[in-house]
DNA sequence: CCCTCTCCCCGCCAAG
DNA sequence: CTCTTGGCGGGGAGAG
């Protein structure tokens, strides 16, 4: 089989941690004789050295040409603030991208999602980015479907990662996928990490993406987290904020980049994963703890945002043993 | 799988 | 004059 080859675009202002990352854990996954099943390399838009996040500077293997190859091209996130908002992102960067996106598959690290989301690759889809720049993203990019709370989006050929270490997650992610469990967690295990976070791959509810303190529907997002469990229509919603409902939407969408209704089934989601996760509690009592009104309603949700059953998941996470 | 009913989403616009 | 609010209604999605 030929080398899976990685393009790793570094960026002046590049976080040399994540820069970093595909190297360790695509570079570094073999197959069962010990080949290498990835090759990686890193380039810069004009083939010249860039300063890292770190300060020290990186000579790459080529420039922008060196994408037309890639089976898969990796944006680290970049570190200077607030760079970059879409009107900073070079027009040549934009067009470098967009043709890369046409035929390779596209994974960002951290605010990696900011750049590909200015070249429009995001539009129309789910992605995440680091949660300390989650409410910025969705100001800038409304068109893109924003999920602050995971690890990573898995979007078929564009994939997102939160923020930092969250690229060792879906790096994994992309080695289970491209080769199944065994050799992702070869990969975990020769880096010396877990092969996916204690918790699944979803953020716990109990520690939610920190809300903007005193940015308009933060608090009503905190008390609806406390009554997830139980039905939640606008109208309580807007009473909580204060506000009409037409108002409250508003809100909800300049602030986290969804409708409220979509905010609070994501919510219920990541509590039901947790549930499946960490607890042998039924799936219709999950689904009823969740807020979710009947099993069926949660089967619905969880497949639609992971593809799989609420058994299936719990399989997943909690092993088929006894 | 389909049907019905309810609730939601958001562009639009007038008012504050 | 600009910004925010909130009521309305068509189109649509989700629940049962």
């Amino acid at each position: 089989m030929a080398l899976h080859e990685v393009v790793v675009l570094a960026l002046d202002t590049g976080i040399a941690f994540e820069t970093g990352l595909p190297h360790a854990f695509l570079g570094g996954a073999q197959d069962e004789t010990g080949r290498p099943l990835y090759r990686v390399r890193t380039a810069t838009p004009d083939g010249g050295p860039i300063t890292t996040s770190a300060g020290y500077r990186l000579l790459p293997d080529g420039d922008a040409a060196l994408l037309d190859g890639a089976d898969t091209v990796v944006v680290p996130g970049v570190s200077g603030w607030p760079w970059p908002t879409p009107d900073e992102v070079p027009a040549d960067l934009v067009a470098v991208l967009r043709a890369a996106a046409s035929r390779s598959r596209v994974v960002s690290i951290c605010t990696g999602a900011f750049v590909l989301a200015a070249a429009g690759l995001l539009d129309g889809r789910t992605a995440t980015t680091h949660w300390m720049h989650a409410e910025r993203f969705a100001r800038l990019h409304p068109q893109v479907r924003l999920d602050p709370d995971v690890l990573f989006v898995d979007d078929g050929d564009v994939l997102t990662s939160a923020g930092n270490a969250a690229g060792i997650d879906l790096l994994l992610h992309v080695v289970r996928r491209d080769h199944g469990n065994a050799v992702a967690a070869d990969v975990a295990r020769r880096r010396v990490v877990a092969p996916w976070r204690t918790g699944g791959q979803s953020q716990f509810v109990d520690r939610p993406v920190p809300v903007e303190a005193g940015s308009g529907t933060s608090a009503t997002r905190e008390w609806a987290l406390h009554r997830l469990d139980r039905a939640l229509t606008l109208d309580d919603l807007a009473r909580h904020a204060g506000t009409s409902v037409r108002t409250l939407t508003r809100h909800f969408r300049e602030e986290t980049g969804q409708s409220p209704l979509r905010w609070l089934t994501q919510q219920r989601v990541h509590r039901a994963r947790h549930l499946l996760e960490t607890t042998d509690v039924s799936v219709d009592r999950v689904a009823e703890q969740a807020g979710f009104g009947s099993a069926t309603s949660l089967r619905q949700h969880l497949h639609a945002a992971i593809g799989v059953s609420p058994l299936a998941y719990r399989r997943t996470y909690r092993g088929a043993s006894d």
